[in-house]
DNA sequence: CTGAAAGCGCTTACAG
DNA sequence: CTGAAAGCGCTTACAG
């Protein structure tokens, strides 16, 4: 059993002040209420002498405020979305707000059920990793006016802020890396999936092999997210056999590469000789390879830091206009 | 601006009920209260209608209860704990329970603040990854009686329910390993750390070696976690250098194996056959290796599974008896 | 079978 | 400069 919580009451009791004297003092409105500086002293002396701890429920359901912010992320296990975890948290910290973290796994019906969750907390605002099928969910909380960022995916048509890089750019920079080391059949791995920032991916590539006459769309594969392994075992053989000969392929995600790199290299390809290879977003492996790979770096902490400013700003001021930034991405090899 | 939110009362306005009825409705105790079916589904109904979400902060208030637990991690961007986190929150969900995750970055300063913030978001307990000066914020929570378990590290004298693997046996068993395949120089890389998991790591290699006669003090360097990258580096080419050659190398964690790896290879080290490598914890980019690379490989699902079974069963029974549970990793290579 | 009422711990407008 | 009091939304023992 927990011991018995103390209450402002107790100290109120314990220094002979009333509740609204040491609520005052506690929360640095010792100015505001004017109140005499021994008492306030006295008052922080008593609350550190008991140990008081402030119940954030009785101040959360007085305030209609949690200083909590829930973070939706898409599978916490993929180091990208870890790291993001990791600095939306500091930067929230420098708020004084908690982050609660939760994970819907790429699943929307998660999603739906973990915004309920969230809400159930009182969370004061969102930041989501959306899935494929979540803009409903989405643009639900938009209606309930709820602050919410979206974070390196969004929906189009929705009115709603997010933090994403510039998928196109960073694709058609990527493809055009490949071109530049004299690669002429380029294939794409791609989630067979339908949010902006895969079809951005997705464009950048055709467009920068469309411009030079290189497009060639049986050289894009597209992944189903909960059959990856598969899908990418199956893709990467069936390129293999393409007649003339892939030598390039970008892979449009993080997990992507990695699956496709083992699979290249258990087909005993060899990276860059027979194939060379560009990925979206560093994967740890990377350092591993006797050879380099180059990567479109997301500036991952930017894109949290920006996060949790434009949703402290939206919380704050409750009628803010949706905010978007789009960041550039830089290539892994030029910097 | 948030829309006015729903609460009970405006239910029992609606049905034209008292707000008691509908709270016993709302959490399905119309038999112990005894309601009618109509009124029961009327309520339901309304509820539906007006988007009904209950307050947390209120429900919180008023039963002491927040079906919330905290999560402490030492380091959310290293993927054991990612995954211990993701299967946490898997588990938790089926009591019932959400999870704030936090995450310390190895300091004990942070450990402490963390335990404060998740107090005082009324959280009905702890689950920990202990840093290693953070023995004394562990004590007064036990002193105060509150549910925790204490995961993957433990401290060996403090009466506190804990999960983690046998790590004397499994790197006794990981010594062996290189043993068994003719190694007689075999050098430790591992924290420069008191807690006792890592002591527990290093008596296994230094019992495994002492029982052959091969145990040599010298070959078993310390890393500071904060400097990590130069002390592995450093230890790695000090390494290189002995006499006569080390040939085989244990690596006591995750993080330490990932980058002495690198470092080997980029001293041109064959692996296996100049130096034969074993490592605690797998890390994604062994699959990425030309060679296997075997590891020893912590249950982590049931880990998580029981840590948030044992601290349920704390909340519950709030005088529970600490449970240990210690349990026995497996080498990669052997399943 | 259902309602009226108390109370969880806090903050804040108001009165003095 | 400080206190008394209301009220946030919920649950639950009690009365009927």
């Amino acid at each position: 059993m927990k011991t018995k919580r103390v209450s402002i009451k107790d100290i109120a009791q314990k220094v002979g002040v009333s509740n609204a004297t040491v609520s005052l003092v506690l929360n640095g409105k010792e100015e505001e209420g004017r109140i005499r500086k021994e008492v306030a002293a006295k008052v922080l002396q008593a609350a550190k002498e008991l140990n008081y701890e402030p119940n954030n429920f009785a101040r959360g359901l007085r305030m209609g405020r949690s200083n909590t912010i829930g973070l939706i992320l898409a599978d916490i296990s993929n180091s990208f979305f870890a790291h993001i975890a990791f600095y939306i948290q500091e930067y929230a910290d420098e708020y004084g707000y908690s982050v609660i973290i939760t994970n819907t796994n790429e699943s929307g019906d998660k999603m739906g059920k973990m915004i309920n969750v969230l809400k159930s907390h009182q969370v004061d605002g969102f930041i989501i990793v959306p899935t494929e099928d979540g803009e409903e969910d989405i643009r639900e909380l938009i209606d309930q006016k709820t602050p919410v960022v979206l974070l390196d995916r969004y929906f189009p048509h929705l009115p709603v802020s997010h933090i994403v890089v510039n998928n196109y750019h960073a694709s058609f920079e990527a493809t055009n890396l490949l071109l530049d080391s004299e690669c002429q059949n380029i294939a794409l791995l791609i989630y067979n999936n339908k949010l902006a920032h895969m079809t951005d991916r997705e464009k950048g590539y055709r467009e920068a092999l469309v411009k030079r006459n290189y497009y060639k769309p049986e050289l894009v594969k597209k992944i189903t997210y909960n059959t990856i392994e598969e899908d990418i075992s199956t893709a990467i053989k069936s390129l293999l056999l393409e007649q003339p000969k892939v030598d390039g392929i970008f892979f449009a995600t993080n997990t992507i590469s990695a699956i496709g790199i083992k699979e290249l290299l258990k087909q005993h390809v060899r990276i860059p000789e027979d194939i060379k290879v560009v990925c979206f977003d560093k994967n740890e492996a990377f350092d591993f390879m006797p050879f380099q790979i180059p990567y479109v770096q997301q500036p991952i902490q930017e894109m949290s830091r920006k996060s949790v400013d434009i949703l402290m700003e939206q919380i704050k001021q409750s009628s803010a206009i949706p905010t978007t930034m789009e960041m550039f991405a830089s290539m892994s090899n030029k910097s």
